[in-house]
DNA sequence: CGATCTGTTGAAGTGAGTCAATAGTGGTGG
DNA sequence: CCACCACTATTGACTCACTTCAACAGATCG
């Protein structure tokens, strides 16, 4: 049965029966595309855990024993070269699964960037399941073609636009899966800082803080309190975003 | 039945039953999961096209109509920006499939580097299939999977790596897959120009030149006749393409 | 209220891009 | 078979977008 660990055990009871039935991301989410029957043999395999801040979910080369999916908070994906170079390869959100592009070693490391609730299931169990569930594995086969067009997207960007152009798609882009995730579309909320937003766009955390200055100037954004940002002028946006 | 179409029909006779059976590079695609019966229904969906050098496979934008296994010749997948910038995603070679990352229209364009030779399957039909046979959906979540991890990658080549260090890791990348088609990884042939490296790397095709000459300078490579590159010094490669 | 961390701004440097000329390479036809 | 053309690759000189290095400004917190 799904049991959580770590902290936070007591901060809400939970059902006796199923606790994935109440599951705010569900329908987002890779169990989304299971009946009842099927929900239940999945919540038999997972473990909720808890993430504080910065903590580390999984670090690339360990053995891939579990794979995630986020309920709460904001997760970064990253890889690094041995001089300590960074590029962070995603930011996953509530109802994005962790684990896709896994073999017997995970290929990236995983951090909570805000406290972050995951579902955990051991990879194996999992496999097993999803061999017996042929709508679990088509679902997991839809995300990973959504996610291999996102990854084009940003393979895109990083080789063939400009600082600007890169800013204005990240904000876009973080604006367009709040609205996915049923949140509003504007203003936008960062919870990353200018160093993760540096590595995942390939520039550097001055570059980053100069293009906003420049979009703000231009009165493209407006930055809020909260980490927040207005997108006062979304055509703007998606103009510079492709290059004019 | 499966049919060929276009240029080269006559080149070789097929046999009367089912293609496939005698096909070089079944191992290596989708259709190497199949048992003889699937094999033929699969086969039964399929029809042959030939495309020559430097024609066009597919549009991005258009309705995403067929699925594709290559089966001869070399694909190049490319996006492109409204001013003409353009970012090859990747190279497709014998045994890979055209198509994972499809939704409704393709999300970029493919065309041929050298002639080509293709199994072509209409979207919906091989969808269908493919609900009914859980090997073959099987499959393709591995697949895509391991594009999963190639996009990423070269999302960290794109965002963090020097242009010597993205020419070194290309070399590197085209010797690993060639070796997985049981080619021999050295030395390597590169059927693209260098303005479609450049495209791939983010990068010029003067700074491909450019990098290419330094390498060669230095001994740890030698460009041989018939665009084969010699890998003269893989160590030296594998420590350049990872920074030292 | 100082200490620490994150973000912003300034000044100078550089890796790769741009522009331009030259050198191969392969194809075609007289 | 060679002369010509078109195209691709190489090399050089210069430029620039982004980085690097450095100083400073806010926020957060014990």
């Amino acid at each position: 049965m799904a049991t959580h660990i770590t902290a936070g055990r007591g901060t809400r009871p939970l059902p006796d029966e199923n606790p994935c039935v109440a599951c705010e991301v569900r329908e987002f989410a890779v169990c989304g595309a299971l009946d009842p029957e099927e929900l239940a043999q999945l919540s038999a395999l997972m473990t909720q855990v808890m993430v504080e801040a910065q903590g580390t979910v999984l670090c690339e080369g360990d053995p891939a024993t579990f794979l995630f999916n986020i309920v709460e908070g904001t997760i970064r994906v990253h890889k690094l070269l041995p001089d300590g170079r960074r590029q962070i390869t995603g930011f996953l959100y509530p109802g994005d699964f962790l684990g896709l592009a896994v073999h017997d070693s995970y290929a990236y490391s995983a951090e909570a960037i805000t406290d972050s609730r995951l579902c955990r299931f051991p990879r194996d169990d999992f496999y097993t399941l999803m061999r017996q569930m042929p709508r679990l594995e088509q679902r997991l086969l839809g995300m990973a073609s959504n996610e291999l067009i996102e990854a084009q997207d940003q393979i895109l960007l990083l080789g063939r636009k400009t600082a600007q152009e890169k800013i204005a798609s990240f904000f876009l882009m973080i604006s367009r899966r709040a609205a996915r995730r049923g949140q509003p579309e504007n203003p936008i909320h960062l919870p990353m800082g200018r160093t993760d937003i540096a590595d995942f766009l390939g520039l550097t955390t001055e570059t980053v803080s100069r293009t906003f200055t420049q979009l703000k100037t231009s009165h493209v954004i407006r930055l809020l309190e909260n980490s927040q940002v207005l997108l006062a002028d979304q055509g703007a946006l998606s103009s510079i975003a492709q290059g004019q």
